[in-house]
DNA sequence: TATACACACTCTAACGTTTTCGTGTTGATA
DNA sequence: TATCAACACGAAAACGTTAGAGTGTGTATA
């Protein structure tokens, strides 16, 4: 086992000090040409790479961001795990992963660590739904008050206030409501999360608007609400059983999918009989047969926009204030199913 | 902004010296009782988090692992991701994830500035397909011979002695086939990657010991090799139009359910006409219509045993030797499709 | 009364850097 | 020849922690 090679080792082998040896490498004009070449070649030779923890003590950055996710399974938030991660390594900056689980312990246990102990410079997250049921936010305020950069992206809070990433959640509904509307849909219903959830009770919000400029009245019963996630399926298959509706939008990829495997075991044709529209970037509703339309989210210009400004905040020296929320915004994608 | 508390801050304030506190907050007996018991009271008070850089750089021991995956809009991955965070938070580790965007350059690069810099403490690999293609892998050798752990799970190579974990292959490709021809189906077609990336050839092992087991004779025009990723639906396509057979596997689960789709193009009814599997444990498969039979990989027990065997490297002094391959077992899921 | 020894601490070095402040040579200027 | 930069480099402190080796009490033993 090669011990890693170190500063000491190199200014004991040239015989010179360590600081020489450490400025050389820095080519600081303090040291001497020839010296400066000297110690360079050797650190070349020998695959020098400076101990990042020992100048993470130096100078207190890691060079690690944070972020945290509700949940990983789910194409939305990985395309968002994959622009983060692309622009962090542009910039030279590692992530570190945490999936909350939809757990507020969780959340709050692993920001808590992450951040007294010294372990990232930053974070980026994605709200945990039951942070968002409990409306505690004391874990993102304490994070700022130690003066840590915080970006809340898609699932946020307006309790906290940070740099932020949403989409244009309402106006992503509104243009898919309309869509439908304009294809002659009368009775549109939605699937939707509950209100606490911010994205769907945005999403809901379009859906409203969207029915109310076009003169359609609002039908409660053509909402469904699905507050648990387990067993969704049922009752999106309840919900299609027992309602008549011409279009259905979801405000995920499942709920939009599963509504239209219900549907067509009941017989109907997609989209001749119902037409499905639902928010995603992933896979799911691209394969899906009839394809189906979709709010596209854009996670990765999300996650891409999120460390960007995450790592500006953390580069620039000037002490906060000015917080900037990024909107991205949704494309319809027009597939099969409408 | 608050700064930090740290040993040297309790010191102070509580008129002792630095080790004393710190002797005091590991209950050390060296330490009288009072003044541990005022020490962890005022640490408590205070909230002290002792500094993970600092602890670092002393014991050289990050508590960091690093997750290498080749894609991460991939459900496999993702549910890798997800087993290899949980066991490792469970054990105190934090998870930096690497998306190598099957790039042998980006590998090398990654993994070269998380061994020399010391940002981590051991591994977790699935190659990319370039490295698997070049066959290239002195970076692995490298970590290893710096004494760092390192465990290859599902894309490994032969070539690199460490701990891995996989699937059995090509019994779970051999136990899909056989389910094909015990249902009645003789012509099977294939859709697989090349050979180089080791799972998709074991799965073409499995396939073709299964018909030879069955006294099946080998059709090669029925096994579709697929060389690029971008135009696979393309080619998938084709060779639907092309060929014909009354079954087909997918070595994935996009392979599939493109598959599926141009098959239902074509009008053929799924599965009276044509029966199909893939291999997968994600959605994509669950939610198709008809939802499509599948290898189930566990890609989380193989994330979860992954960071098992790391974690247990690092935590046990041995001089590593006598690896371990673990097999985690495939499970066939029968759904519609078959 | 000298010796030993447990007790409760403190000192110090070390982990690998960076950076500020010296300091001993040069060579040029007055 | 004394003065003073410029130059090339070294010493040392600092980041926050840990751990082994001291140190000064007080009490029990011979």
């Amino acid at each position: 086992m090669k011990r890693k090679i170190t500063l000491k080792d190199i200014a004991k082998e040239l015989d010179v000090s360590i600081s020489t040896v450490s400025k050389a490498l820095k080519n600081s004009n303090e040291i001497g040409f020839d010296t400066r070449e000297k110690v360079q070649a050797f650190a070349k030779l020998y695959n020098y790479k400076p101990n990042n923890i020992a100048v993470s003590l130096q100078n207190s950055r890691t060079k690690h961001i944070a972020l945290f996710i509700p949940e990983i399974v789910h194409d939305f938030f990985t395309t968002v795990l994959k622009g983060v991660e692309e622009v962090a390594h542009k910039n030279g900056y590692n992530v570190l992963v945490c999936v909350s689980n939809e757990s507020f312990e969780k959340e709050v246990l692993s920001m808590e660590m992450f951040a007294r102990g010294g372990i990232v410079d930053g974070f980026i997250i994605s709200l945990s739904k039951e942070t968002q049921l409990k409306e505690d936010y004391n874990h993102l305020i304490e994070i700022e008050n130690q003066g840590m950069p915080l970006v809340m992206i898609d699932r946020i809070t307006d309790k906290v206030i940070s740099d932020k990433v949403i989409v244009d959640d309402m106006r992503g509904s509104y243009t898919a409501i309309s869509h439908l509307i304009n294809q002659g849909h009368k009775r549109i219903a939605l699937i939707t999360t509950e209100d606490y959830i911010s994205v769907g009770s945005l999403r809901k919000k379009g859906y409203k608007k969207a029915l109310a400029d076009h003169d359609i009245e609002l039908d409660e019963r053509l909402i469904l609400t699905i507050n648990n996630i387990e067993d969704s399926d049922k009752a999106i298959e309840k919900f299609i059983r027992e309602t008549t509706f011409d279009a259905v939008m979801g405000v995920n990829d499942v709920f939009a999918v599963v509504a239209m495997k219900a549907l067509q075991n009941q017989g109907k044709k997609i989209p001749e009989d119902v037409a499905i529209i639902g928010f995603s970037d992933g896979k799911l509703l691209k394969y899906a047969a009839p394809t189906i339309s979709a709010v596209n989210q854009h996670g990765d210009e999300m996650g891409k926009a999120a460390a960007q400004m995450l790592i500006d905040r953390l580069e620039s020296d000037k002490e906060a204030e000015n917080y900037k929320t990024t909107v991205i915004t949704t494309t319809l994608i027009e597939r099969e199913s409408t």
